[in-house]
DNA sequence: CCAAAAGTGTTCGCGGTACACCCATGC
DNA sequence: GCATGGGTGTACCGCGAACACTTTTGG
């Protein structure tokens, strides 16, 4: 194998889709391109990847150079290595997702992004590259680890109301829920705590805050637990 | 980012699980490396991604090459990339797991393989890189996978007994099944085509074979039907 | 007192699970 | 005729689905 090393070589970037939950759609985090190909376009915030860093080291650097986001929950996706993907040469990408509590970030845009926007799922502008094709794969992702995986949770703050997680996977799944139902189911996993706050500034009843019990849900993980919508 | 070709590039390869189903355990198929490093260890087949190919195809060639293996059932798996994967440089691999007819292939060493051989998955040797954990990534995958689609059918040749079918989960979900249930439940999905023929060979009833009905399936699935064990 | 959302139980039907015996065939 | 696996039905239980009214709070 050594010969290969002489080989032209393909390069290798990352790039990621950042889901937000605004209040009642999905929002992905976009970056316009300050320099060409696609100049000007919106695209994922990514980048190519050191070749001391790992992959998902680079996935973190470039969300953080490109869009000023850190400490969100990320995982790798899929690798798109079809031949045209980047007009300039042969660009393989390791792509992510992450989720972000959309109050908690201050985004900005740096480096090679000119501007950095949320953008609804169902109004994303055209985008450059294979990105769209990225995004589509990754919400297909997130629709199915949602139901058997408690990722939902990175989506929201630490402390939420049973409605605002019920229209969580409302959003995610497309489909409306049953509100008694959903409150039995998911307070039956008895992975909710109960706070001793209420929701603030809401001018009817205000709702009780839960937190997710993060420890339980591990302990029961391993003892052959499976989290289930 | 034009910058950036002169950056020190990452090495890109695809590495193959390829499983394999035998009377009583899944197999997975390994290469006896021929040059160094980890000369004469055993490891999944794979090799270099060339600059003119996809991922896909890489993967499809290096199985070919390296192992004789053609016409199987290819999915990504997951992308590997820490920094000190392999002693030379910096490598990433795309991993892929495949899922064959242990039957179908005449297997045989080329290339950069001395030997090839199929390994029972709880009998595996030492194996170069990281490869052990590229194993166990795809058989979490193919364990999960093969509850909510119907990739199982794979495994099996195009005619097969209820029983093979059922011995065949009970080995990869590593638990028994009960006999009754079980045909009840593949039955009523309705995906199964019932042969005129049976069973050739044995010293016992013959048992009737059946074949998968993909293009049900399929049709199936447009119309919302979710294949769940 | 009115608007708005929070919170709360019961019934029904389906699907998963447990379980054991007779049948067909080859030797 | 015997050994070996093939093939079959029923009863119970738990869970998901459907469904509407009362309570709390702020303005």
């Amino acid at each position: 194998m050594s010969h290969s090393y002489e080989y032209p070589r393909a390069a290798l970037t990352v790039d990621c889709v950042v889901f937000g939950l605004d209040v009642d759609d999905l929002k992905v985090l976009l970056i316009q391109r300050k320099l060409p190909p696609y100049q000007h376009a919106w695209a994922l915030p990514g980048g190519f990847v050191h070749v001391d860093e790992t992959l998902d080291e680079a996935a973190r650097r470039e969300l953080a150079e490109e869009s000023g986001i850190t400490d969100v929950y990320l995982e790798q996706l899929y690798t798109f290595g079809e031949l045209d993907r980047d007009p300039r040469e042969r660009v393989v990408s390791v792509a992510y997702y992450a989720l972000a509590k959309l109050s908690d970030h201050r985004i900005r845009a740096a480096t090679d992004a000119e501007r950095v926007a949320w953008f609804a799922l169902d109004g994303l502008p055209r985008l450059a590259f294979d990105h769209a094709r990225i995004v589509e794969k990754a919400i297909e992702r997130l629709r199915g680890k949602v139901r058997y995986t408690p990722i939902g949770f990175e989506l929201l703050p630490p402390r939420f109301t049973l409605t605002q997680l019920q229209r969580l996977y409302e959003i995610v799944l497309m489909r409306p829920l049953d509100k008694r139902n959903f409150r039995k189911k998911l307070l039956s996993m008895d992975l909710l705590i109960e706070t001793d706050e209420v929701e603030q500034g809401v001018r009817h009843r205000a709702a009780r805050l839960y937190r997710f019990d993060r420890k339980k849900y591990e302990k029961l993980t391993r003892q052959g637990f499976s989290f289930d919508l």
